[in-house]
DNA sequence: GTATACTGTAATGTCAACAGTTACAACCGA
DNA sequence: TCGGTTGTAACTGTTGACATTACAGTATAC
């Protein structure tokens, strides 16, 4: 079982209000049409991601904008606002109590398991928002250089 | 969204097995006694890990056991067992190419989430059945010491 | 050789999460 | 006030996990 499209949809939708806020209103459908996602879902997102103080949206008047500057937002930042902060493993509900190893192996993996948590959220904080603008711009120059 | 409970028990499983092999036959049934959950699920995750040379399982008379030595056995190898190849995250489907963001977010986001799963992998790695076992017998020996 | 115990696997049912969609109330600027 | 937008609730289809039943295949004991 993976994880669900929420971190790649929000990554996208984070990287065209940054690139493309300068030219378009950033609206929920102008997103969507980017995505290739339902208007609905964008709002949804972006409502977990204004939740987590990642961007401002105008009720109304309509648009998206990043609340704070793309070199203080990671990935981790992105994934915490879509995906809660639940681990990622899930331990299994019933051990025998009765049995040596029912009774230690939450213990004892959760013990694991948790470090590959923690080893997984460090690497996903270390790629920030600037870092994914600067190479997406960097493959749009590549594409008109040849 | 979370993994399943697969590793979880997958470990529970090999655990039972290395502890446990030499006072009792360990059986599906057996199995599926300490670990709660139902025969037929230890017999699919035995499965797995004999596909995956982790174990070798005796049809007729009963029984699993380690194929080898614990000390060479990770939770990797068992999480790649049970929960196959992929990566932990998905890309959304439909990223409009004709969108400069939507035309490279693949590329520049499937990179730094590589990078993610890399490290996951490698704490997995991190940690063999014989450091759980060790562990394991080490609260057990708490248990009566007090 | 037959009974017994166990594995391997298919089929089915239940449940939860994701994602797409429709609908509509609330909000704001012209 | 009107038009465009956000914020949510509700409904649906799909997918995967897990539990369970059923049964064919296999190996040992007698």
């Amino acid at each position: 079982m993976r994880y669900s499209t929420r971190l790649s949809v929000a990554t996208h939708i984070l990287l065209c209000i940054a690139l493309l806020g300068g030219e378009h209103k950033t609206t929920s459908a102008f997103l969507a049409g980017s995505v290739g996602v339902n208007p609905v879902v964008v709002r949804n997102v972006l409502g977990q991601l204004k939740a987590a103080g990642i961007v401002s949206v105008e009720p109304g008047v309509g648009g998206a904008s990043l609340a704070r500057e793309p070199e203080r937002i990671s990935l981790l930042d992105v994934f915490r606002a879509v995906e809660g902060q639940e681990g990622l493993f899930r331990l299994h509900d019933n051990p025998n109590p009765e049995c040596p190893v029912g009774r230690n192996v939450h213990a004892v993996l959760g013990k694991s398991l948790a470090a590959v948590d923690d080893a997984m959220e460090a690497q996903l904080a270390a790629t920030t928002l600037r870092e994914l603008m600067d190479a997406t711009s960097e493959r749009e120059a590549m594409r008109y250089r040849g």
